[in-house]
RNA sequence: UGGGAUGUCGCCAAGUCGGUAAGGCACCAGACUUUGACUCUGGCAUUCGUAGGUUCGAGUCCUGCCAUCCCAG
């Protein structure tokens, strides 16, 4: 008898082809959760995508957790001047918490996602691992660096392997109407993506303050410390005559510190909150690869860890690492872990 | 009030002997992107403080006026 899976069925397009993909190994359901605002779109597609594939579809209500572990926490960072990255606590909470949950009510062994990632098992250490898809450019093993071995030891993903292209040709062949849907971007429960307007509807307005120059110089009046971070470019509105930059947020004195190009540039930076993968140990000082944005590629870079906290040092300069993100870990081509960067 | 200087896009700023408005920053749009950013591409002064004059033709020459700045008082 076929093992039961639970599928999350966001109603795009790579959520769908997973489920088809393990409707051969599984008896396979899909599950739409409803986080924020209307979802009413991504239910209806996700349901057309599950009759068309003769599996059950189901939906289940989850805002309330979703506002308390995601939405939360992302405004309480913004409040304190960082710039938190919500995907990645919701993949530990919604996704494979959650999830996990739902799949205990359902009656499903395992959990499987859209996720470009794979999952494999080393025979020696007896764990889980996960390392990046094939195609790089869509690898998301970044979001996913919070996971556990018991979260691992439950979760299929069938798109590792697979090119974006390759995904929606199989969805075109199925006849599925999401084949062509756009790929969402952008955060997900702030549809017009004006993340400061949403914080700022949440919690009041921000307080104006000052630009600060490369010199110390006034530069002008910023419209509050939640709509900037470290790295930002545009939106500043300050004709500098030249390329100007935030350098730092500035909580003490209400203040945005702007520099020239180059200032958003670090090569270490520092961590708290650390997770690994591994139920091991993990300790010392090694090296290994690290990024510290979604988008882009793991450098070279030398770790040092002390209990809950590590700093970690890159061979070349990486730009605009922000307090509130993430720094990932890659080792051997595996995902290791990570922890979410301060200042220093 | 004498003497000097300046007034070109939101900001900075090129504009030879008058020949039919560079560029940078900002801003806007698009691309990229399951976070914030970055980056890239495209757009962005029929008009040169103002009113006249000279000229085939003026941001560029002449005159008046206005504004701002500086030095004298």
């Amino acid at each position: 008898m076929k093992k039961k899976i639970l599928v999350g069925m966001s109603g795009g397009v790579d959520s769908s082809v997973a489920a088809f993909l393990l409707k051969d190994e599984f008896e396979v359901i899909g599950v739409t959760l409803a986080l924020h605002g209307d979802c009413s779109d991504a239910v209806k597609d996700a349901k057309a995508v599950c009759d068309k594939l003769g599996i059950p579809h189901y939906i289940e209500d989850k805002s309330d957790i979703f506002k308390r572990y995601v939405i939360e926490n992302f405004i309480d960072e913004y409040r304190n001047a960082r710039t938190p990255n919500p995907c990645i606590w919701c993949n530990y909470y919604i996704k494979f918490g959650v999830m996990s949950d739902l799949a205990d009510k359902y009656g499903c062994d395992f959990i499987a996602t859209g996720h470009y990632v794979s999952r494999g098992y080393d025979e020696e250490s007896e764990e889980f691992y996960l390392y990046p898809a094939e195609y790089g450019e869509k690898d998301q093993t970044y979001a996913l660096y919070r996971l556990t071995q018991t979260q691992l030891k439950r979760a299929r993903f069938p798109l590792g392997s697979l090119s974006k292209d390759e995904v929606r040709k199989i969805a075109e062949s199925l006849g599925l109407d999401v084949a062509n849907k756009k790929d969402s971007q952008e955060i997900c429960f702030i549809p017009d993506n004006d993340y400061g307007g949403y914080i700022e509807r949440a919690i009041g307005k921000s307080k104006p303050g000052n630009f600060i120059g490369p010199n110390g110089e006034i530069l002008g009046t910023h419209k509050g410390l939640i709509h900037y971070t470290v790295g930002q470019r545009r939106g500043l509105n300050v004709a500098y005559g030249e390329r100007i930059y935030v350098a730092k947020l500035d909580t003490e004195n209400n203040a945005v510190i702007l520099g020239l190009e180059g200032v958003q540039n670090t090569d270490v930076v520092y961590a708290d909150t650390l997770t690994f993968l591994t139920d091991k140990k993990i300790d010392g000082t090694f090296y290994c690869d690290a990024k510290i944005r979604y988008n882009g590629k793991a450098s070279p870079a030398r770790v040092e860890i002390q209990g809950d906290e590590m700093t970690v040092t890159f061979d070349t300069m990486q730009r605009a690492a922000s307090p509130g993100q993430s720094v990932v870990l890659y080792k051997d081509g595996r995902l290791l872990g990570g922890g979410i960067m301060k200042a220093r």
